[in-house]
RNA sequence: GUCCCCGUAGCUCAGAAGGAUAGAGCGUUCGCCUCCUAAGCGAAAGGCCACAGGUUCGAUUCCUGUCGGGGACGCCA
């Protein structure tokens, strides 16, 4: 697809072609090599480059003097006539107006593309896996993996607009003390609920404050929704032998005869799997009110051997990057070595074998720029791995799987853990190396790219919600997305994306409940989609007055300035989307939005007096309507790319809106 | 202590591969519905882009340092 800005630059490119013919240049400049940008000043023409200071060394010569000379080249190279004017400015700038022909092609790119406009080749076709979420299966999500999710999500979306291949992929934690003790908590309802009636099981459900079951682990997790899900599982199966007075949760001897597959661990009895897939339903859940989906589900099961996935052979991918990884001496058996300043652990002088493997991210050959501060634990002192193995398995697997790139979105307070990660990678690219992979320099740090989310702080009427000590923990997204729904369907839906989106990734978000179901401006959600339908009526309005807006309009009629910025808006959309993408910055395509809705709420006003976009004016009228059918589309491709639905109509949301 | 992120209008935040007179919303003040959605528009006021050096034709943007705010440094995940 070819854009108006692409055919500018292929003009500036050509120019400088010839420039090179006649001397004035040593070497040509590539068409993406020319930088355009909208001036700020109506004044400094419709777009401008500043092309001549980057050459002028070259030129040896004056940035200004250079501009001179581009002026004539331009117009030399311009057969098509799409410029108008060319002149210098300032100290080298060179501006370019565009003739109506040449904006108004814009126009026709949109019609042309329809849905496509705004997709580019930037991305080049590159594979990337983009891991996103992730939340551990052990409770509902809550506001900040929601940010997370909206995110990704809109980055795939934005990616793969821009021609990168793109995977989305979820991380279940399925294995490991924190599954192990939503096993326990579970079970302890169950034993709890299993003895009474249906009646008697919903009354015990509601009570509040809510009973714990006796015995019921101090650091078990405590929300009503565990018990809930035991209801659930009581509903789904038979747990018999849970319910065996004998019991206890200890016990692996008596977990071990009641459950032939059981391996010895609190994470692999049947009661834990059917936790955790009860979790996963319900995040599953909370991700499709959303309208997020994955194209895999990765379960850390595979990587321990505890299963496979497509049912081949169970393969302990953990055990042996652990293995490898010592015989390259990138592991070793010990204390982790003492952090500088701290004084070294004094304990216990255990044999060689109880003693933990510690991954050597301190070393001296590694980069500085990966290395750590101190050795981490792969295996503890018992032979489990810890996450930090498991996780070390799981991206060496996503290597291997030939992905060019890595994209991992993670909430801010795991930074810390960024640089230790890609310092894995390097670690077994070196490894591949020494073990004579061919492929091994696929495995590097700088292929792993991670994105930090940071906090959103829910608000109602500008004050903090009042929440748990671990802020964010316990407003659950599903909580919110509901507050926000107001009589719209979808609204909810579309106000969170949007409000999550309206932020950079690594900037902290105040969410407030009251805005984000509010119809005015503090709300850029309907502020956008209002101007869509706005949009959207014009042309009905128009259609029953027999004004169909055809294909093929002559669009010379399209004489105002405001009409001109708004081509230019719309020729600048392509731009923006292959920007959001490269600098995985989707935030972007919501300011994109609301600046053009701004600009055609105001074309509108001024307008609607004296020069309406429907007159008596045929070919006016057609050419207006063509104009609003290609913004129309523009915004709808920009909120598609926000996963945020685009109406044709807004009906009156005034109930929804009284509050309290 | 080590490391990371952030300091832009009264408030919440955009912007910057180094470029011309730094933007938006909210809030404040003043206007605009006989009319395709006023869920809107127009105008005014509001800034030493935290501070100090450096790089250069040019720095709010890049580099270094200082100050201020937040965060990370588990045999948790």
């Amino acid at each position: 697809m070819t854009t108006l800005y692409q055919r500018i630059r292929t003009l500036l490119s050509q120019a400088s072609t010839l420039a090179v013919e006649r001397g004035v240049l040593p070497e040509p400049v590539a068409v993406d090599d020319v930088p355009l940008d909208r001036p700020r000043q109506a004044s400094h023409g419709d777009l401008a480059t500043n092309l001549c200071f980057q050459l002028a060394k070259a030129a040896k010569s004056n940035p200004r003097a250079l501009a001179e000379q581009f002026v004539a080249l331009v117009k030399e190279v311009d057969h098509e006539g799409w410029i108008s004017a060319a002149e210098v400015a300032g100290p080298g700038f060179l501006n370019l107006r565009l003739s109506p022909a040449g904006w108004q092609s814009a126009l026709d790119d949109v019609r042309r593309e329809s849905t496509g406009y705004g997709q580019s080749e930037v991305g080049a076709g590159q594979r990337v896996l983009l891991e996103f979420v992730s939340a551990n299966p052990t409770g509902p999500m809550h506001v900040g993996h929601g940010r997370g999710a909206v995110l990704g999500d809109a980055l795939a979306r934005v990616m793969r607009a821009a021609g990168y291949r793109v995977e989305t992929e979820y991380y279940i934690n399925n294995v490991g003390n924190q599954v192990s003790k939503l096993g326990e908590s579970v079970w302890h309802w169950l034993r709890t609920l299993a003895p009474l009636n249906e009646a008697e099981r919903a009354e015990r459900l509601v009570e509040e404050p809510l009973r714990l079951p006796e015995g019921f682990p101090e650091d078990g997790y405590r929300g009503r929704y565990i018990a809930e899900a035991a209801a659930e599982l009581l509903v789904d199966g038979t747990w018999d032998h849970a319910l065996d007075p004998a019991a206890t949760w200890a016990d692996d001897t008596w977990w071990a005869q009641r459950e032939p597959a059981f391996l010895g661990r609190g994470d692999d009895r049947a009661v834990t799997k059917a936790a955790w897939r009860k979790m996963l339903q319900r995040i599953q859940a909370d991700l499709a009110v959303l309208d997020i989906r994955f194209d895999r589900w990765f379960s850390e099961r595979w990587l321990h051997g505890l299963e496979s996935p497509e049912g081949g052979l169970p393969v302990d991918a953990v055990g042996a990057v652990c293995q490898r990884l010592q015989m390259a001496d990138w592991a070793y058996r010990g204390e982790p070595a003492a952090v500088e300043g701290e004084a070294p652990d004094a304990d216990e002088e255990g044999d060689k074998a109880a003693q933990p493997l510690l991954f050597r991210g301190t070393s001296e050959e590694m980069p500085k720029p990966f290395r750590d501060g101190k050795d981490r634990v792969m295996l503890r002192g018992d032979g489990r791995p810890t996450y930090f193995a498991a996780d070390i398995a799981y991206h060496d697997d996503k290597l291997a799987r030939g992905y060019d790139h890595l994209v991992n979105i993670l909430g801010a307070d795991h930074h810390g853990y960024v640089s230790r990660l890609k310092g894995v990678l390097h670690a077994l690219g070196d490894l591949r190396r020494k073990e004579g992979d061919a492929l091994a320099d696929r495995w590097s740090g700088d292929r792993l790219e991670v994105l930090l989310v940071q906090m959103v702080a829910l608000l109602r009427d500008g004050k903090p919600v009042p929440m748990g000590k671990r802020s964010g923990e316990f407003v659950t997204l599903r909580e919110v997305v509901d507050e926000v729904t107001t009589a719209e369907p979808g609204s909810g839906r579309d106000s969170v994306r949007f409000i999550f989106l309206t932020r950079k990734a690594d900037a902290q978000l105040d969410f407030d409940l009251e805005v984000a179901r509010r119809t005015t401006m503090d709300n850029p959600v309907y502020y956008v989609q209002y101007g869509h339908a706005r949009l959207a009526s014009i042309l009905v309005r128009a259609a029953e007055g027999g004004q169909t807006y055809a294909p093929g309009t002559a669009l010379d009629a399209l004489q105002l300035d405001d009409e001109r910025e708004l081509g230019m808006l719309i020729a600048e959309f392509p731009e923006v989307v292959a920007r959001a993408a490269r600098g995985r910055e989707p935030h972007l395509i919501a300011y994109y939005l609301m600046e053009a809705c701004r600009a055609f709420h105001g074309y509108y006003s001024r307008h609607k007096a004296d020069d309406r976009v429907i007159t008596d004016d045929r070919a006016k009228t057609q050419a207006r309507l063509a104009m609003v059918a290609a913004l129309k589309q523009v915004i709808a491709n920009g909120l598609a790319l926000l996963g945020v639905t685009a109406p044709e109509r807004m009906v009156s949301l005034q109930e929804g809106v009284t509050e309290e």
